[in-house]
DNA sequence: CAGCAAATTTGCAGCTACTGCAAATTAGAG
DNA sequence: CTCTAATTTGCAGTAGCTGCAAATTTGCTG
């Protein structure tokens, strides 16, 4: 609570250790789940496994669903955000859509943790659904862009603000259904439905990339159908 | 398990009594919530307030939520989906949001319950996530119905499977669009954001009436949205 | 390095949602 | 009325999660 008056100088250890313990934490979390599934791991296993006490986990983590998907929910990159608004072409959907699908962990990327959960996701259809849902929490944010960026080629200075709120109005509608899109794309991209794979203790797999190229493939695939669907006549 | 002889003659009493004190449960269990707030209202509570031990609850619920936004989820009426189908229109996108919003209580209608649905809604967004969630499980039907009226006017013998599955795709991304827009519909309609509102037992309140109809103006205000948002050029 | 203050970790006691099981109660059929 | 099957209930237990205060660690300062 006391203002941090060394932050810029060394910030380093304290929250440094933070960072591992958690990230041993979410690592300890996911092995676990993906050797027993979601139900048959407790939070006392995950503590043990990862060396820290219940009460200790619960200080890291709101929940155990935290654990495994992930502390910190998916946010827009800085840099996406602004490259979108600014963006060259026409395709606005094409651009919100691949926008959003670049959520990804706000940390370093852990490749083996993500991969990890996108199989955790596979396996246990209520966990996706939670993490879609903490995507769209930023439904305001996205909103904001895309209504940032309708506003291209328009004068806002000779605008009247029923305009504004009506693109806003528009901006809002837009970014839900791109959520929906979005939704759709995941479902196609993460093979969810009832697989009867158990127990496997995949650690050192080398064959993890088929994942993250899809996720390209179904981002195109999607678009490309979205295109193809916009255009239908009565629509 | 034993298979009914006398369904078809005298299914009463017994079907009926768990009906009603199914009904009394989530009577109770939303006056309890409206009054103290979903956090301040136990299991116990609403097993007390409804005369039913706290293990028959759970014999009738699965969780305390079901209990307040109701035992069963959303369905597309039958007769609805048939009207879709075959409505005689080109408005595929109103049409097929205009059947969503019909997803109500499967039971009877009993108005003050769903009203002071609503009311809860409004007051803990989480609930309405959930019941948005519950919603969004009947997107296959949803799909199927608008894979269905897609196909009209097409020659269903000369086309090829890649038509058909084309098609499939073209309705389960609309289906998904368009359950953006209904939770869009649904976040206009309902006055979600902190409330300061509390303890405020309205039994009986004599306004109940305008929720109903915002509900239709929501629906119609959404549709226009939506088709002003089509037309975007660069969409 | 000693020593101090703040932050972190931990144990513990407790609450609440939820489940399995077996006994008790109730309801419907003959 | 009686018998059988369904429903209800009590009880004991599991697991997620929280508050609180003690114990430990951390980082700084003299």
């Amino acid at each position: 609570m006391i203002d941090t008056p060394t932050t810029s100088t060394r910030p380093r250890s304290r929250e440094d250790k933070h960072h591992a313990t958690s990230l041993r934490v979410e690592r300890s979390a996911v092995s676990l789940v993906l050797e027993h599934g979601f139900d048959n791991v407790t939070v006392d296993m995950i503590c043990t496994a990862s060396g820290i006490s219940q009460r200790t986990f619960f200080n890291y983590f709101k929940t155990k669903t935290a654990a495994i998907i992930g502390a910190e929910p998916p946010t827009i990159d800085e840099a996406s955000a602004r490259e979108f608004i600014a963006a060259p072409g026409d395709d606005l959907l094409p651009d919100a859509l691949a926008l959003m699908s670049a959520m990804g962990p706000p940390d370093g990327i852990d490749e083996q943790l993500f991969t990890d959960r996108i199989q955790i996701f596979g396996l246990h259809p209520q966990l996706l659904q939670e993490q879609l849902e903490r995507m769209s929490r930023v439904t305001d944010e996205v909103a904001e862009l895309v209504y940032l960026r309708l506003a291209r080629g328009v004068d806002t200075d000779t605008e009247t603000d029923a305009d504004r709120v009506f693109r806003h109005g528009q901006a809002e509608l837009l970014t839900h259904a791109l959520l929906g899109v979005l939704r759709f794309m995941a479902l196609q991209w993460i093979p969810c439905p009832q697989f009867g794979a158990t127990a496997d203790t995949s650690q050192e797999d080398g064959r993890e990339r088929p994942t993250r190229l899809t996720l390209a493939e179904a981002l195109d695939r999607t678009v490309t159908l979205l295109r193809q669907t916009l255009s239908i006549p009565g629509l």
